[in-house]
Order: structure tokens, then C-alpha cells, then sequence
DNA sequence: CTGTAAAGTTAGTACTATCTAACTTTGTTT
DNA sequence: AAACAAAGTTAGATAGTACTAACTTTACAG
């Protein structure tokens, strides 16, 4: 079992990795807020595990291993997230700090009861997918909001950003996932999109509209089971 | 915040202080598994922190402050093998070593949260007292069963002893906590009890029975609300 | 091509938590 | 009172994780 310093630098560099295509140290130091030599150091005990491929000076990439693992803190992290909201009544905005934590502890049996109980959800509160049993990710579902032309009916899927700031951002705005999105038009000049959705209205601005992801409605003939 | 490892080692503390009236550094080595080095060097910084009372060569106490951190400490623990029970259809038997875990997450809004959807729960699953927001924490309930007589009808209310072995020996026995176990005759010659409960009867040794802790039927008029 | 800034590394320190080996103190037994 | 065993302590080592300061390498701008 890795330590939860350790588990953290590899959800890190998972991360890092699905945003950028080369990630460096600096980086890693910069997302995990410490300096750079106790990046440089972490990095080294991670590649003598086996869960990095490193060359000095060269940036940096987990190995097949390493992403696993990755995978499944997240895993646990967003069943948690999931149970959190759906079993105890938290708000999305608060449960990220507490997944952080539970996301450490040892116990396949808790995180299989959660799952369980969830039904095997296949996205986190926040919309972002949980990866399966075998640490598999599927990419974020939808389209940027800011994408949309005029007219188009969208359905809120997942988000951008999850600070707790943009969450209470969009409690106060009532926007939801799986909300219906009318875009009622559109400002050329900044791209700020003005919507309607439950019976509101309102002007986005272009940088809230790009944390926005969205997709047609009623875009696929729908799996089967799985609701969000 | 105190490590994981420090809130361990005043959990184990505040448990042997109440069970033997001193303490010292070598049943505190025992309980954890650590060398006496170890504890003698944590035992510094508890005293330095001014958790405990300690001078060199004599017993270890707690300070006020710091049975109080235990005892919290405790109520997570006992609040989430609660949750675990009641919330997500663990077993009794399986509760321990997670919430062993759990007791270390930093979230008051978690706990509070658990106490809540939980009816604000005087026990355990094991019948050992929750103890309240302020770390006070009751006296066990009850009575040794191996001290009832012939014709006692009783009430199981706690464990001296929550192994997983011995809570699998009393699942394989159908005992659990709330049975209303009826003694049926006692042999004088080892102290074994004959009991009868659920329609079962069988024979007790008397170390089993001392691990029982049993009230008379009816025991008071029952507070309120509380059940267990 | 060279100078410089950014990125990365190394060295040295600190703190937590652990260990073993060796020593000292305490308390009990002869 | 001496001897001894148990308990406690100290010293010294190791591993993990962090830091700052100083140095080296890389990459890019001119
Ligand atoms: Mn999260
Ligand atoms: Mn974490
Ligand atoms: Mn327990
Ligand atoms: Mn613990």
C-alpha cells in the first residue's frame, strides 16, 4: 500500500497528464504546492517502484502500472464523492476536501459497498467519469457550453471546474447537472451566451460558458440502465 | 491536527488507563505492537504537547486535554462502525479495521452528518458507549453474564471482547446484541452456563460468558427516546 | 552562436516515526 | 545487602517527506 503522499502524486500526475501532453516537475510541484527538490525526490522513489518512466531532464510519464493505480485512487475518490452527495446529503460543493481523505483508505470492501449501494455510477457529482474496477477512465462526456450557437437545447453533463467558488457559483444560479440549457442567443463581441433553463434567464460570460460541458439533447439512443 | 499515529496512541492510552488503574510504557509498546523505544520517544512529545502527564520512570496519565482528544478520537471511531452497521449492511464483525481508518479523517461535517442520519446513537455495534461531543464517554453496560444465576433471564448488551473471532463465534451461535437470553442452569464445578435464547439452548464456557455483558429484562423504565 | 532565464538537480537540514543494541534504574527475590 | 530481571532510557541508524540555498543543464532569444 502506498502512502496517501504518494497515492496524491500520482492522482497528480494522472491529471497532469490528461491536460497536458508533457508533464514536467515543475508542474507536479506547482499542482501539489510543494517546492521542486521534494517533487524532484518524490519522482525518484517513484520510478524506483516502477510507476514512472524518468530520465533526468526529460519530462515526465507514468507507466502502465503507475496509471493504474492512479486510476483506481480516483476511482475511490469519486465513488466517494458520489456516495457523499447521494447517501448523506451533502452538497457537491462540499465533497471534494472529504474524497481527498477517504480516498486513502484501505479497504476494497467499503468501496465496493458504496458502489453497490450507488448502483455502479459511471460519473462523480461533478459530472467527471469514475473509472472502473480495472482503473479504465472514459474521457469527459459533452461539449463545451461556449460552443453553442443560437438555438441549440443542451443538457448540463459535466464541468470544467469544480472549485467550490464555481460550485456555489452555480448553486446560487440554480444551474444543476442534467439541467436543460436553451441557448437564447449569443454576443458576438465577448461570446457571453444568454440562457434559459428552469424557467430563468440569464447572461454567461465566455470564460463561465468553456467551464460548462454539454451535450445535445437527448444524445444517443441512451444505453440502458445507467441514469446520471 | 494529530497524525494518524499520535491519535492512535492516545486512543490506546485513554483504553488501557481504563482498563488497569496505571499505565505504563511497556503495556503501551504491548497494545500498539511498537518497540519501547518508540513509545518512549512518542511519549515525549505527547508530554511536550501536553496531552500527557509524565515523568521519567513513572506510570504515563492523560491530561485532561488529552483523554478529551481521545475520547473524540473514540466517537469517530464508534460513529462510523455505527454507520458502517446501520447505513451500509456491514457485519459487525468486519467494522473494526475500517473504522480504524476513518477515525482519522478531518471532517466534523462527516461525523456530525453520520450522528445525525444515525438518530444520535448511544452504542455501538458492539454495544460499547459512543462517547458525546465533548468526549465524555458512560461506563460499559451491564454485567458479566457468567455472574447470572440459574433462572436469570437477561438482555445482552455489550462485548468485553469484539475480535472478529470471537464475533464470528457468536454469529455462528445466532447471539447478538439485544437477545434476550434466558440462563438455564449453571454447572458450579468450571462455571459453564446453560442458556437458552431465539429458540436455541446451549452450553457457554465460562471465559465465553465472562465476555458477555448482560442487564435484567426491563432493566429501568427506559429513558426516551434511545433504543439500541 | 552565445547569453540568459527557466527548469531541474544536488546538498544539506529538519521532523516524524520506526528500529536494534546497549546502558541505567527500579523493584523484587534470595 | 547483593543479585537479578523487568522496565525504562539513550544512542545511533533508517526511511519518508518536506524545506532552502546553491549549482547545473536545457532551451530559447537575440
Ligand atoms: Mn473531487
Ligand atoms: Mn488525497
Ligand atoms: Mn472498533
Ligand atoms: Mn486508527
Amino acid at each position: 500500500m502506498a502512502s496517501p503522499t504518494v497515492e496524491n502524486y500520482l492522482k497528480a500526475l494522472l491529471s497532469l497528464s490528461r491536460e497536458r501532453d508533457t508533464v514536467t516537475i515543475s508542474d507536479l510541484s506547482a499542482e501539489l504546492g510543494v517546492s521542486k527538490p521534494s517533487a524532484n525526490s518524490m519522482i525518484k522513489r517513484l520510478h524506483e517502484r516502477g510507476l514512472l518512466e524518468y530520465e533526468r531532464y526529460r519530462p515526465l510519464r507514468l507507466t502502465p502500472a503507475g496509471k493504474k493505480q492512479a486510476a483506481l485512487i480516483v476511482r475511490k475518490h469519486r465513488l466517494t464523492e458520489m456516495f457523499l452527495v447521494q447517501k448523506m446529503g451533502f452538497g457537491w460543493e462540499e465533497v471534494h476536501p472529504i474524497a481527498e481523505q477517504i480516498e486513502h483508505i484501505d479497504s476494497p470492501a467499503l468501496f465496493e459497498r458504496m458502489d453497490q449501494l450507488l448502483g455502479s455510477p459511471d460519473f462523480d457529482p461533478h459530472g467527471s467519469p469514475i473509472p472502473d474496477r480495472n482503473g479504465n477512465m472514459s474521457a469527459k462526456v459533452g461539449m463545451r457550453l461556449s460552443g453553442c450557437r443560437a438555438g441549440d437545447v443542451v443538457i448540463l453533463m459535466g464541468l470544467e471546474n469544480s472549485s467550490p467558488e464555481f460550485l456555489n457559483y452555480l448553486n446560487e444560479k440554480g444551474l444543476r447537472l442534467d439541467a436543460v440549457i436553451k441557448v437564447e442567443g449569443r454576443e458576438e463581441y465577448d461570446g457571453s451566451l444568454h440562457v434559459a433553463y428552469r424557467g430563468r434567464e440569464l447572461t454567461l460570460p465566455r470564460s463561465t460558458a468553456e467551464q460548462l460541458l454539454v451535450t445535445r439533447q437527448f444524445p444517443a439512443p441512451a444505453s440502458d440502465s445507467a441514469t446520471r
